[in-house]
DNA sequence: TTGAAAGCGTTACCAC
DNA sequence: GTGGTAACGCTTTCAA
């Protein structure tokens, strides 16, 4: 609870020497400099943070939105939560959360009070209310994801349209000829931004690759273990030899768990890749090839331009697409030619 | 961005009535407050969060520190997170969100840079190094969840061993002489704090009603299927016929699949009772009785009480334990008499 | 390279 | 019931 005055007292230097040599904004001699940091470092000082966000422009605090809904996949959501986080610590912000009902009015109120320098919006559904709001508001707003209408916004994610293409590619290069994509529960396509995105990616790289394209979610609202086991079955007698998975990895493990039964094997027999995953794919019964979403990575780079906002001639607004990435663990391999039914 | 000033001028009053009509510490009339109502409306004023902060003593902001362990059950996690944000926001406080390795050094920072009014902990384990943290800084500090050594701090937490007590003697009532716990994953009765809690208050209840009590666990480091299903099978076929289940929903399933795939029926062979439970246990296959942990009841009384510490004369920190709910959905009845085998 | 002092926008004390 | 004004603890311009 020491102040700014004691510790230039200590170090026998002005208010404003102390002041700028903390925040390194004009030079001080290293001498002067050693004696300040001793004062600090002696008198346990710490800047108080309210006199900083009234007297500097910032408040070194950014606001995470994130509307937890019901059919949220918990593990995924704190996943990114962490991330922005640790990207918000890594510039020494701190993030306020703003959940629930207060997910949108909270953004008025805490950008209005000056509580905060920035918001990110996490849990983007294709038509957010939020997108209304970050056009309203006088402060940066990042969104993590992709919402439909998205002109004049700064968005980042995964290209997942072109994680799915590139998936596809990697079963048509393999031979594969009919392919499937084991999908997230219904609700996710009209709810989340990113789910139809691999959809459709999926579609259009197996309609200009000449391949035979199904389709199955895996549950209505959400993840359920039968429905899932189900499609991956009736996929398989349909002929699929090619997965793609865009789901949980409790539905991974269930394609994995369908072949063995089957006693087929992987990748003699079927092929299989996940992708927009953030589990570990390399962890299963058997590794799985993915194209995986890493949180930090869409965090990271949301802060970084936030903060880039909040700079003297701000960037201008546009989607980041996060170049996927493709890790090769085994799992994909050629057909097998004797149990083609008509190789051309 | 409108000020106080032009609040006041506005509505022809000076600064110190507005600032007073808006904390409604002192007396308005109500001509002078309705003047300044409509000033603020008009204006769409704000007050200055930092402003607020510098002059004011108060913040208006808890940390929630949470350390997102490897073994946390993430929908129970996130149940908490967004049942503190709610607390908070009844109170017109925000959340900062300290996590990882910041959630303990960040509790010293955001303490000590005047950021926050108090600290709520969450996840809290049986040798929480936050524990020493919260004797040493400044701030109150509530914990959700009770360490072993909780000397001098305040805790909140739903009353585990008579939970698991009071789910006992209502097997016993009814007559069950042979009961089993169906636990958490091991790691978690070193890791979490109330695991054990809930193992102590089932053996010392079956101990002192001359019960036979198994105990198996649902995994090593996290929930496992195949672990959990044979500990259940193993259990029914030691003679188990009133079960505890203080797990996850998966693994409460998988004791009515276990039951139901031997022909069994509830409850008239096998007794179930969920404990500590934050799912909802009325929509199961089969409606389960439970003793539920309720997020929002234990967070609502957190920051009640960091509230209450921070005013005049604070009430003397102690553990305060709420009170268990029994719910019947009749998956509890008595045991088959014919199945008795020494019906003494 | 350093210092003095004017804000920043509230709150809360002291007067009336 | 209302108004004036001194803090609150820092950042940053202006001066040296």
């Amino acid at each position: 609870m020491a102040k700014i005055d004691e510790v230039a007292k200590a170090a026998g230097v002005s208010i404003s020497t102390v002041s700028y040599a903390l925040s390194g904004k004009r030079p001080i001699s290293a001498d002067t400099r050693a004696r300040i940091d001793a004062a600090v470092r002696e008198l346990d000082y710490r800047p108080n943070a309210g006199a900083r966000m009234l007297a500097g422009s910032r408040t070194s605090i950014f606001a995470l939105t994130e509307p937890f809904r019901p059919d949220t996949h918990a593990p995924t959501h704190m996943s990114f939560v962490l991330a922005a986080s640790i990207a918000a610590r890594r510039n020494d912000y701190d993030i306020l959360l703003l959940t629930e009902e207060e997910a949108s009015s909270g953004m008025r109120r805490v950008a209005s009070s000056g509580l905060v320098d920035g918001v990110l919006v996490l849990d983007v559904a294709p038509d957010d209310e939020r997108v209304a709001l970050a056009r309203r508001i006088a402060i940066p707003t990042v969104f993590i994801g992709v919402p439909d209408d998205h002109a004049g916004l700064t968005c980042v994610d995964l290209d997942f349209e072109r994680a799915a293409t590139l998936a596809v590619r990697r079963l048509a290069d393999a031979q594969h000829r009919v392919v499937g994509l084991v999908g997230q529960p219904a609700i996710a396509y009209e709810n989340s931004n990113f789910p139809p995105r691999v959809r459709r990616g999926f579609d259009a790289a197996a309609r200009e690759l000449g391949l035979d394209a199904h389709f199955r979610s895996t549950g209505s609202n959400r993840p359920d273990a039968a429905t899932t086991r189900r499609g991956i079955a009736e996929m398989i007698d349909a002929g699929v030899t090619g997965f793609l998975v865009h789901a949980s990895e409790e539905a991974t493990a269930a394609v994995l768990a369908e072949v063995t039964a089957r006693g087929l094997s992987i990748p003699a027999d079927v092929s299989l890749i996940s992708v927009a995953s953030s589990f570990d794919a390399s962890a299963l019964a058997i590794a799985v090839d993915d194209i995986p979403l890493v949180p930090q990575r869409s965090c990271d780079l949301a802060v970084d331009l936030a903060l880039r906002a909040l700079e003297d001639d701000p960037p201008k607004p546009r989607v980041h697409l996060i170049e996927p990435q493709y890790h090769s663990r085994g799992s994909v391999g050629p057909v097998r030619p004797t149990s083609g039914e008509r190789t051309d």
